[in-house]
DNA sequence: GGATACTCTGAATGCGCTTCCATGCAGGGA
DNA sequence: TCCCTGCATGGAAGCGCATTCAGAGTATCC
């Protein structure tokens, strides 16, 4: 019993305490059903003894497979706020400080749905972050583990994400909607409908007219697409069209409070009210308001989008649009194992539906 | 140039386009230092054109090293709340319902702390989450596929972590104190002493004699430790030992309401604070107070165990006991790194520390 | 009873890469 | 000028498994 020292027996050891060739013992943790039931169980009776465990190297060399799948996206932390999240574990930084970031980050969501779905077909998720501007080195180093690979991050090189995909199936997620257009597989969420919808309600249903959007960054497509909503809703309802959102923050709960006030100062009398392009801001302005004593949706209605958690727990309880997290997750492992089944069937790029949840915050409800 | 079509060019494509052998091109991509600068331009450049992107397997199977790390965690999701996520994906649910597992899954810190501390050391983090009947199934697929391994999970069969442990290092992350203890790393967290601490400040700074704890499910040993804490604090005031928890819910919102709601009507005049095992059962009885018109702290004071970012977002804030969750992921790829490097180094069994987040549910500041 | 058709198993090959060892070559000291 | 040293590169041997191709063994049928 020569079981190698460094790393675990392997399929020779199996093999030689069993009595079979190696063959065999492939067989039987390959397609157990094309070995004998006596043989088998020799087998298997071997590889419990020596605490066989198959290596996925060897296996996914010869069989040209992981049976991983990849899912990479942003690192929102840069290293600064990296330093400060290892100071706060250790408990030497005020409680309170800069949390955004661990507020429900949605790719949490994205990653257990993934995660979910992709060990129900029989694959591992392999998960990669990265800072936005290293995606270019790390994408490769991914891809070369993986069989398939769902990238949810917007900007990611064009050259890096050519590349491999030329080499496995690609799935972007909720990506920036110009780029790659067409040659890879592509899930987007309905934003755009989502707040269309949303804006109509607030117009149509609770007779609102004078609202606010409050926008993302200039480079969120995302947000882009929902304040093209936003000016649709207007359209729609023969109300003038708001060129520009009233006014942009980075999607942080302190950028909603910053948002807020600033607009009270300066439209508060006009306004009836605030559309956040995200929850997280909307979260950040109903505090904000609170402190302000103005009343929510008494005087001001306020909404979302995304459908965080937190939006049900706060008072009044957030409207918004939620989108489906898990589900991208799901999806994109679909796509991926459609393609990796067939490498030549046509690119799609489908758009899961968003659904308003209509809470107390714009005035319906309890 | 004759490129594999099925999975891409591999060294051997690189080293003909460039004019070098394989070992060259190899070094190239391995210890690009131990290669003339020249030639290495030369490879570089090949590999650029050829979209040579190194296989993971073979690399790995070459150098018996996969360059992952595991993350092994529970599955919470039992088969039918899967499908109902799947139905709330759709819209098809109504909302309200049945969000309390997606809510802050405390899992999520650990991995992002994980893959954040995984890829600075050049690793990349693999995620199986498995039903906990399936572990021992589960546990030996992933274990084949990294070369070290941290387990989430309380309660994996003993003979699978065993056999697992035997090819590769292991690193139990809070769990079960009484198994495997001295067998493999592990890592806990100070559930005993911020518990304690938690409540002599309840018992000391505001006064407090009659706490009751609402307590996790029987077999939590997370959970038991912070009762015990609890027990402590009372032990070192000089009060009554209490023998139980006074009731148990099974941490979630909707458990905590019901709690705070039975105790209320069975002790609800004498009780002067509700400790609870978990923030989740905290918030949900925050909720529940505020229904029935209880003042937090005024009446009765709550606290929580987690430090979950939705505490401090609730109103009154949640005084709780802080877990450092991104830095339980961290320390994992310590351990695991450490023990790959020396793999004779002693067993240890670090505590993390926790931290007393005193906010406005004691009684405590704003 | 012998040929035919299966079923089960073993030998051998190769997946793409790392790495040890050998080789070629330039430069420096004798 | 020659030998030795050191560096850059090539040759070649696996890493552990999947898989093809044959061969051995067994059952079936006439």
């Amino acid at each position: 019993m020569s079981v190698s020292e460094t790393s675990g027996p392997t399929v020779y050891d199996v093999a030689e305490r069993a009595g079979v060739s190696i063959a065999t013992v492939s067989r039987v943790y390959r397609n157990p059903d094309t070995v004998r039931a006596a043989t088998r169980e020799k087998v298997l009776a071997a590889g419990q003894e020596l605490g066989y465990v198959p290596s996925a190297s060897a296996r996914g060399l010869a069989s040209r497979s992981t049976g991983v799948l990849g899912l990479f996206f942003p690192d929102f932390a840069d290293p600064e706020a990296e330093a400060q999240a290892e100071a706060r574990a250790e408990g030497s930084v005020p409680d309170g400080a800069m949390e955004d970031v661990e507020l429900s980050f949605y790719g949490d969501e994205v990653i257990r749905g993934m995660e979910r779905a992709a060990r129900r077909r029989g694959y591992a998720l392999l998960i990669a972050a990265a800072p936005m501007d290293r995606a270019g080195e790390v994408l490769p180093e991914v891809a070369g583990r993986v069989d398939g690979l769902a990238v949810l991050a917007h900007h990611v090189p064009a050259d890096a994400l050519d590349m491999v995909s030329r080499r496995l199936p690609v799935v972007v997620l909720a990506g920036d909607q110009a780029r790659g257009r067409g040659s890879v597989d592509r899930i987007d969420v309905a934003n755009f409908d989502g707040q269309m919808e949303l804006t109509r309600h607030l117009i149509e249903d609770h007779g609102l007219r004078d609202l606010a959007f409050i926008g993302g960054p200039e480079d969120s497509p995302d947000a882009g697409a929902r304040f093209r909503g936003f000016q649709a809703a207007h359209l729609a309802a023969g109300l003038p069209l708001p060129e520009l959102p009233a006014t942009r923050g980075d999607l942080t709960l302190a950028a909603g409070r910053k948002a807020a006030l600033e607009l009270l100062d300066r439209d508060g009398a006009r306004l009836q009210g605030l559309v956040f392009a995200n929850d997280q801001m909307a979260v950040g302005a109903l505090h904000a308001l609170a402190e302000r004593g103005v009343s929510v949706p008494g005087d001001l209605a306020v909404t979302g989008f995304d459908g965080i958690p937190l939006g049900r727990l706060v008072r009044p309880a957030l409207t918004t649009v939620r989108q489906p997290m898990p589900r991208l997750g799901e999806r994109a492992v679909e796509l991926l194992l459609a393609r990796l089944a067939d490498r030549e069937r046509p690119v799609v790029s489908p758009t899961l539906p968003t659904a308003v949840a209509r809470r107390a915050s714009c005035g319906c409800g309890a």
